[in-house]
DNA sequence: GAACTAATTTAACATTTGATAACTAGTTAA
DNA sequence: TTAACTAGTTATCAAATGTTAAATTAGTTC
């Protein structure tokens, strides 16, 4: 009976015996090719995602480039927030960037689930009170760091990012060109 | 017993009567005078504010600079997320641009509504995502925008605050220089 | 109105970053 | 094996932004 997401969720906030049957029922796992999608621009947000192993990133077009908007390591709450909250289709996609195991749960039957588990409603508050706090911290970074400033401090919150994501797509998420990036990283290795 | 702001609540998310009542009772009026801080830094964040006139910036120091995190205006919810979610001391502040009349609310007694409350409790879910939501979008518009871009995109969303807050403040808010602010606004004006 | 003070702009120069293209190394496919 | 392709680096030049300082404008105080 003992899942290792739902151990990760009692260590944000405490959950019954009965919500912890519940909210295993939900868990749906799958095994994610290298590159795949998990989710399609265009697709309305209606399912939360958790990594088991792998790394996955959640990516947009802009002028036809691609951008990175976030990278995502194993037990992190992966959702495209501002597409599930509106229930408007969203323009970003979600990608695995290496073989992984990936755990999904459905927002419908989540929600279901909130007026007999208010446990569980608490627990998902946290988990996006979590990702807010991040988005937030990542907005200070952005608005008054240099681009080297920004790179080094990536590589000190997502070492694993750094090891195993093409630099390319690294450039997008600092938000500077991957020339750019391979000059910064040309500096001081 | 009608409330400006329980009004506007009511548009976001449905409230009883004795919803609305409760929540009425929470709600504490101040005037606050030009320039003033409603939060010191170093303040731990437990109270949610709401203008109802005057303009307020969120502010902190990096590096010994002001710094502009975000304008709000009448209605927008006002908190230090960041601080709130974690119990801890914020290194923001909150101060009021403008002589200004101030709705509070605890947030210590607003969590002790919820139980019997969850249209309370669901309203501020609401404000909450929010105002998560249009931290995505900021990051979005810091990311892959130009300085003049982000400039014409404030005029465009926060016209109020171009015409009256102080260009030193909406400078750092868009990540440059006020210097460099200057420049933008000769080029088309 | 004169004297201060704060806010904004302008100027000159340095630094960073972008855009483009050439180059290297590794991978895939015929 | 070569040829084509992708990721990453390097080089060159242009554009944007930062830094510092001075000039101008607006607002306040006496």
């Amino acid at each position: 009976m003992s899942h290792t997401l739902i151990t990760y969720f009692k260590q944000i906030s405490q959950l019954s015996e009965s919500s912890e049957e519940a909210l295993h029922a939900l868990i749906y796992t799958q095994s994610i090719p290298k590159n795949q999608d998990l989710q399609h621009i265009g697709q309305t947000c209606k399912t939360l995602y958790f990594l088991k192993t792998g790394i996955a990133r959640i990516y947009y077009f802009h002028d036809g480039n691609d951008v990175t908007e976030g990278f995502y390591e194993p037990f992190c709450l992966i959702a495209r927030a501002e597409s599930l909250f509106a229930g408007a289709p969203s323009k970003k996609a979600i990608q695995v960037l290496e073989d992984a195991e990936v755990w999904s749960i459905s927002t419908q039957e989540l929600i279901a689930l909130y007026d007999d588990h208010r446990d569980i409603e608490r627990l998902f508050t946290r988990l996006f009170e979590r990702a807010y706090v991040q988005t937030i911290q990542r907005i200070e970074n952005l608005q008054f760091h240099t681009a080297e400033e920004r790179y080094r401090l990536l590589a000190h919150e997502q070492p694993e990012v750094l090891r195993r994501v093409p630099l390319k797509y690294i450039a997008s998420f600092l938000g500077i060109t991957q020339v750019s990036l391979s000059r910064i990283r040309a500096k001081k290795n």
